[in-house]
DNA sequence: TCTGGGGTCCTAGGACCC
DNA sequence: TCTGGGGTCCTAGGACCC
């Protein structure tokens, strides 16, 4: 059986999230940023026609931006996590066949949807998308992922296929091929896109004509997979089970530099919190954490950073647990005198939850006591918002906290930000 | 000219075993 | 002493994705 695969994608996702809520936005050039309003992380059409580029860093162009009247706005996760559900909720009504491959893209596959018109059927998909969330996407379909990517780079880039485009036994594949540069090729970044090109290669079918030995040898067997998918072998499968996470990282920059240890403390704690968080939303335990501090490596002042880690006797998701060694940790490894721009806290060493191995040192009970104590607080944070209920040493002033100057509100998840009819 | 935060997979090389 | 062959586990680093 031949396989299908639908690559169902956003189209500038955060910009429009901005938009469903702001309509006075669209045909406006509209950028959002990254956290701490550090760069540019989407872009309207319009702003890309201005030249804007992901990864321009704000501060410098700032005074552009004002003097193009380009709307500025700081990533409001909360927002675009929301309505990412709501988008990811619809196309499940079409196939429970479906991969959410991240915030704003998810592949569909199950042939059996497309009946008798398959572009008829893509159509529908995305004007549904279109009418209950108010986000646009783009679909492309082909007998491989990494093709159906392809597709959905032509649509993106070319407003004639409407949304819509499916490139498949029958359509001539080489000649979209050809039309695309070796960089824009799913799995293709920087490193190996310079490679290919100073190998002559420098579209997508020059490198499927590429032999398989040379491509393993120099891009292992991920660029090999690359390659046969573009020759329209199916090697990427539907993963419609999303995996848990064998490491959660949880870090910011701050909002302005830090010094003291206190600070820096506060922040640890928080980080912590969200990582161990998550950790049990996906009912994991984990016996492994490192801490990291650093200084702004943009700046011309003195240089520090450092990590250190710890495991735990036995598989853990209890924050306290994890928010003392944190601290003890970063207690060693705070060094006075120098400004901190930056601490995260990873986790590893994770497992499920129901396979925990137990250490002979604590007792069932205590066990028991602590995971219905975390159960509680998270029914808590959930119910009345996160920070409802915490332990106090994650600070209640949080002067380090991220930049977010420009943000909306979270009209979809927060009462107190609903949007106001007048 | 890598901005920010969060992930995955693969490979080479070292340690250590018999 | 580094000579043979075979194997495993772990880690660091490099590549990629959004």
């Amino acid at each position: 059986m031949s396989h299908y695969f639908t690559l169902v994608d956003c189209n500038n996702f955060y910009v429009s999230c901005e938009r469903v809520f702001n309509p006075a936005l669209c045909g406006k050039p509209v950028v959002v940023l990254s956290n701490n309003d550090g760069c540019v992380i989407a872009r309207s059409n319009e702003a890309k026609a201005l030249g804007i580029r992901t990864g321009d860093v704000y501060f410098k162009i700032k005074p552009f931006l004002k003097s193009k009247g380009v709307y500025v706005y700081s990533s409001n996760y909360t927002l675009y996590g929301d309505l990412s559900q709501r988008v990811m909720d619809v196309l499940r009504q079409f196939t429970p066949d479906i991969e959410v491959y991240s915030i704003d893209e998810a592949f569909l596959k199950a042939e059996y949807i497309y009946g008798g018109n398959r572009p008829q059927c893509l159509k529908a998909i995305g004007a549904r998308v279109k009418q209950w969330t108010g986000i646009p996407v783009s679909l492309g379909a082909a007998p491989t992922k990494t093709l159906a990517k392809v597709a959905n780079e032509f649509v993106k880039k070319d407003p004639c296929y409407q949304g819509v485009l499916e490139i498949g036994p029958d359509s001539d594949i080489d000649s979209f091929l050809k039309e695309l540069p070796v960089e824009n090729i799913w799995g293709v970044g920087r490193r190996y896109a310079q490679l290919l090109r100073s190998n002559g290669i420098n579209n997508a079918l020059a490198l499927k004509n590429t032999s398989d030995d040379w491509v393993q040898k120099k891009m292992t067997v991920t660029g090999l997979k690359t390659v046969w998918e573009l020759r329209g072998r199916s090697c990427i499968a539907l993963e419609d089970v999303p995996s848990s996470k064998k490491s959660i990282v949880s870090s910011r920059a701050f909002g302005k530099e830090v010094t003291s240890l206190a600070e820096l403390k506060e922040a640890v704690a928080n980080y912590t919190d969200t990582a161990v968080r998550r950790l049990r939303s996906q009912r994991s335990l984990a016996s492994f954490i490192a801490v990291f501090v650093s200084t702004n490596r943009y700046k011309d002042s003195a240089q520090y950073s450092n990590c250190l880690s710890a495991s735990l006797p036995e598989p853990s998701a209890y924050t306290p647990e994890f928010i003392k060694r944190a601290l003890s940790l970063l207690e060693s490894m705070y060094r006075r005198g120098y400004s901190y721009k930056k601490a995260g806290v990873y986790l590893m060493d994770i497992v499920s939850d129901s396979q925990q191995q137990r250490s002979f040192f604590k007792s069932d009970n205590e066990r028991i006591k602590n995971k219905a104590l975390m159960r509680v607080v998270d029914r808590l944070n959930r119910h009345w918002g996160d920070g409802a209920v915490g332990l106090a040493c994650r600070g209640v002033d949080r002067k380090w906290r991220m930049r977010q100057a420009m943000k909306s509100q979270r009209f979809t998840t927060c009462w107190d930000e609903l949007m106001v009819v007048k």
